[in-house]
DNA sequence: GTCCATGTTCTTTA
DNA sequence: CTAAAGAACATGGA
């Protein structure tokens, strides 16, 4: 479910209430979902201090006051909440950090599918090897220097988290239909211009999906629980055959690297356009190896 | 019962 | 050998 922009969001609630605070006590669900496999939280964690929060691609990392860290990492229905003690602990709830300084609090994984689930660190292991820029920051030519190298599709390339971090499905056809870029178009074909575009929309839908607090389709919550509303303003994620909100041609629904993709026939074109609307050919040929 | 799902990783295929 | 497609993971909702 959590995207970069649901990430933040979380990361943005639990901020206030957790950093600085002292671990009291730590309970783990039947489930072991901490890697590695069978290590125990419960010596590593309590007596410590959270000292920061911060959020790199879709991972959320954990520094404590003795300079180990951790990550948690929301798979597709991982729900990072913080509650009342007292509050009913609800099903498929794998860990529960409970802080007693000052208000007491719990912070609480929770996972359905387990997916997700919790990485140790420690004080050397850098958490995001192999991963791509931050999107928000990232620079056009960046982008294109991680696009060149290969021949999938742009939509299947902008899910893979070496190529760029953070971006998922929905915001991956999003970005795809604000920067009016056929999905299934090479990632090495792309032109200079159509990926300066593509840069300028990731970034302008991810920084208005975070003013909105994220999407939720089904198993989406903030720290507080609450839903998040960028669902409503999607122009072509999850509706399929409903007109265009800028062409009202039906969006289109097609597989692509085993996702579904959405995007518009009409807005979204395989070619370069002139400003007159005339089409451009491009194909120049890229050899086969 | 069937299909599908906001993600990642391992295996198979070309 | 590499790149890309496909399957697998686990659960629940339509």
């Amino acid at each position: 479910m959590p995207e970069l922009p649901e990430v933040q969001t979380v990361v943005d609630g639990l901020l206030p209430h957790v950093v600085g605070r002292t671990v009291h006590r730590v309970r783990s669900g039947p489930h072991d979902i901490v890697h590695p496999r069978g290590m125990l939280l419960d010596p590593r964690l309590v007596g410590r201090t959270i000292s920061r929060i911060n959020r790199r691609g879709k991972k959320i990392v954990f520094t404590l006051d003795d300079h180990a860290r951790f990550v948690i990492h929301l798979g597709m229905t991982g729900q990072l909440t913080l509650d009342a003690p007292d509050a009913p602990v609800l099903s498929h709830t794998h860990l529960v950090l409970s802080f007693t300084d000052t208000t007491p609090t719990q912070l609480r994984f929770r996972d359905p599918r387990r997916f997700g689930g919790v990485w140790w660190l420690g004080q050397t292991e850098a958490p995001d090897e192999q991963m791509g820029p931050e999107p928000l920051t990232m620079r056009w030519v960046t982008l294109a220097r991680h696009l060149s190298p290969t021949r999938r599709a742009i939509k299947t390339a902008l899910l893979d988290q070496k190529v760029v971090a953070g971006i998922g499905n929905i915001y991956a056809d999003e970005s795809l239909f604000e920067a009016r870029i056929d999905p299934r178009t090479p990632a090495c074909q792309l032109t200079p211009e159509q990926v300066r575009r593509l840069c300028r929309a990731i970034k302008l839908i991810l920084r208005r999906a975070i003013r909105h607090r994220g999407s939720t389709l089904r198993d989406y919550r903030d720290a507080d629980g609450l839903e998040g509303g960028f669902q409503k303003l999607h122009r072509v994620y999850d509706r399929a055959t409903l007109p265009c909100r800028r062409c009202k041609t039906p969006i289109n629904r097609i597989v692509l690297g085993g996702r579904s993709t959405h995007y518009c026939t009409g807005c979204q074109v395989p070619l370069n356009f002139t400003a007159t609307g005339a089409s451009v050919d491009t194909a120049k040929d890229q050899s086969r190896h």
